[in-house]
DNA sequence: ATGGTTGTTACACAA
């Protein structure tokens, strides 16, 4: 069995002590973290050669974004997709146990839902198209997963309000036919949907910008995990770490995890 | 309809 997490950590070095906790308890052979918000050599590798977890493929900047792989298995980086046209870290790759995992962060895009009015939403716009390219070009090549911060909650269940989020970035029709193709045209599985199907409400993220993030639940489903056709039907559980949210001082991402059976 | 919070950085910007 292989289980892989993925967490939208903002900041690796601020949230170390969370990460440990999370590797303690959960225990996920492979943790792949968005939003580390370092360098390579700014990444608290002891931390995580601590709690067992000795192999790490870095793809760090300085200040923002940012993806890493951490495992416990021995791990091969390998090329990954280019997929920000303005080159900044969003993206690792990495073979373990015969599985290539692709890490992703896609920009979040600002407030208005506008390409010319927006640079920001015209960049993950942007970003969208190339997976959507590189995926399709990819379709049957071997075991993938995909997972990571995709910023789009693609279904009407994958937000707490499918009519009051139509305009907001994350969940514009824009953004979620965009998500939508790049699955299909790719060959890959939801893996959240297959286990469980709608209408139930799944969230991965809760607004910093909320007194009480409980109050209401009005999250949104922005952190994905996909597997290439093949490999979906050895996927075995899929779990959403909710209670990480109200863990002191949390990201406003939890992480979500995965077993496969390969 | 609006404003709300957080992290990194340098005297805003990104989310």
């Amino acid at each position: 069995m292989l289980s892989i997490a993925t967490w939208n950590i903002n900041s690796v070095r601020l949230r170390a002590p969370l990460v440990q906790r999370f590797l303690t308890e959960a225990k996920p052979d492979v943790l792949c973290l968005q939003e580390i918000k370092c360098r390579e050599a700014e990444f608290p590798a002891a931390a995580f050669a601590e709690v067992g977890y000795k192999h790490l493929h870095i793809v760090g900047q300085k200040g923002w974004h940012g993806v890493a792989i951490a495992s416990k298995r021995k791990l091969e980086p390998v090329e990954a997709p280019a997929l920000c046209p303005k080159g900044e870290a969003r993206v690792a790759a990495a073979m373990i146990d015969g599985v290539e995992i692709h890490n992703l962060y896609v920009p979040a895009g600002a407030d208005i839902p506008d390409p010319a009015l927006n640079e920001k939403f015209a960049h993950k716009l942007d970003v969208l198209a190339r997976m959507k390219k590189e995926y399709k070009k990819r379709k049957g090549a071997g075991p993938l997963v995909i997972v990571g911060d995709l910023n789009v909650a693609p279904g009407e269940h994958d937000v707490w309000s499918h009519k009051q989020l139509l305009d907001v970035v994350s969940h514009t029709p824009v953004e979620t036919d965009a998500l939508d193709a790049i699955r299909d045209l790719g060959g890959f599985v939801d893996l959240a949907r297959q286990h469980r199907p709608p209408p139930e409400k799944l969230f991965t993220w809760w607004s910093y910008r909320s007194p009480d993030w409980t109050v209401n639940n009005r999250g949104r489903r922005l952190d994905h995990v996909w597997a290439s056709a093949d490999l979906a039907p050895a996927s075995r559980d899929y779990t959403i770490h909710t209670p990480c949210r109200g863990w002191d001082k949390p990201s406003d991402h939890v992480p979500v995890v995965v077993k496969l059976r390969v």
